[in-house]
DNA sequence: TGTATTAGCCTGTATATACAACTAATGTAA
DNA sequence: TTACATTAGTTGTATATACAGGCTAATACA
């Protein structure tokens, strides 16, 4: 795909990245040292260094000098929130959860999709639509579609067991979304999928994502707005400390 | 304040940004080469690439190997757009800003809201609050807290010809953000401020910031539903190209 | 045994050096 | 004039080296 070979650095931060996003390096879990970086794979010390430092500016690392470089055990606060599964979000507040599917098909897009996923008029396109439970309110209607590129295998998931924003982060980490945040007066449909009383407010999310400049999912994502709030930080990532024991 | 010098790239950093958010350095406006910095500044040129390099990561510079180094003509996607001024926001859209001051005082602050603004019961607070307007048409209302020892001059400010998130800005860089984004159906003087009919939803957006770790202002601001709506951009900058003409 | 020291590993920073790739401007030859 | 080559300045990457400072565990010593 690309003909010329990336910097090294990138090379090392893709390939820790990768063990990250795979499971072959959990949170918390110690990650190789510069020096050992520089064994392993014949770089400098200050390639490695690189490598591993930005890594922590991201976020993916949790550096402390006289100490080591650990994976974080992030996905809370990170920047990087808005791939967070809802269903992690809940679970990590002691919560229930719960979801319902109401579609998941393969549809011929209509032209506004078309125009809005940047596709042509023959690709083919996964849609689904489920309701998603804390503690039995439902919290979220999802409504997502999704390249068939892709996630070929996305229609035979069984979407009870793994969210769809989890599902896609396991085929390859989703590194650029875009989101448009509103509060809508909801539909009469969805404000019965989402058990609110007539007239309350909505907060939609329309949110894109990208794996390597291509778009690969679009979907929108409805929250009462009186069950749910959207946080964010800036700036320097608050990272939380590593503990000394 | 700080007893223990900071490391020299991170001056240099501090540095160009302070020239940036004071104006000396404007958009797309040129800064100063690695070499011509190893030269002014008596550093490496390493130390300045870490600078610059961090800098154009963090949005503040782009840079164009073979060209130069430029300041960003950013606020517009870039992940600090929670610091933009709405009036900015405004006029690039093309639309006329004007405003409304409805208070501007000092007080004593609530028992509420010296939990929230983390302070002791004898601080003393700015609070301001007011309307803006795109092209007449009501689009924020801004209910603002900001420490006095933070900004002594606050209240003597004109609001209209500067508004306060620019003001504070021109102070000093806000550099860490948190914000609550929520949909509620607003109070009825709310409501009425806006202009928006009965039952329509509002975008709440909850706002703190942060300099150097100390919170220094704490604001609601108040958006029609069905005229505003926030964007944002997670992952890799997407930023502008530069032109090579 | 208990305590202090030391050695060793870790990250963090800073420098000097080198080469590659890109761009704009300039000089040169056809 | 035009086309091409050269040159200088820029960022981007990579290496080797050095020292400082934080932390841990082994060691030496009383």
């Amino acid at each position: 795909m690309q003909d010329k070979q990336l910097p090294r650095y990138q090379q090392l931060k893709e390939l820790i990245i990768n063990k990250i996003s795979n499971g072959d390096l959990k949170p918390l879990e110690r990650v190789p040292s510069e020096n050992q970086l520089v064994k392993m794979m014949g770089v400098s010390r200050m390639t490695a260094n690189r490598a591993l430092r930005e890594l922590n500016n991201e976020g993916y690392l949790d550096r402390k000098a006289g100490i080591g470089s650990f994976v974080s055990d992030f996905k809370v606060n990170s920047h990087l929130f808005e791939i967070k599964s809802i269903a992690d979000e809940i679970t990590s507040r002691g919560s229930a959860y719960s979801s319902e599917i109401l579609e998941q098909s393969l549809i011929q897009p209509s032209n506004d999709l078309i125009r809005k996923m940047q596709i042509n008029t023959t690709s083919q396109i996964f849609h689904i639509q489920m309701v998603h439970f804390e503690d039995s309110i439902p919290i979220q209607f999802e409504d997502r579609y999704v390249k068939r590129d892709f996630a070929p295998d996305f229609i035979k998931q069984d979407f009870s067991e793994i969210t769809p924003s989890a599902y896609l982060s396991s085929i390859s980490p989703l590194n650029e979304a875009e989101q448009v945040v509103s509060a809508i007066t909801p539909s009469l449909s969805i404000s019965e999928l989402l058990q609110m009383k007539k007239d309350k407010p909505c907060l939609l999310i329309t949110r894109k994502t990208w794996v390597r400049k291509v778009l690969v999912t679009y979907g929108k994502f409805y929250h009462p707005g009186d069950r749910y709030e959207l946080l964010g930080n800036y700036g320097p990532i608050m990272r939380k400390k590593l503990s000394n024991k």
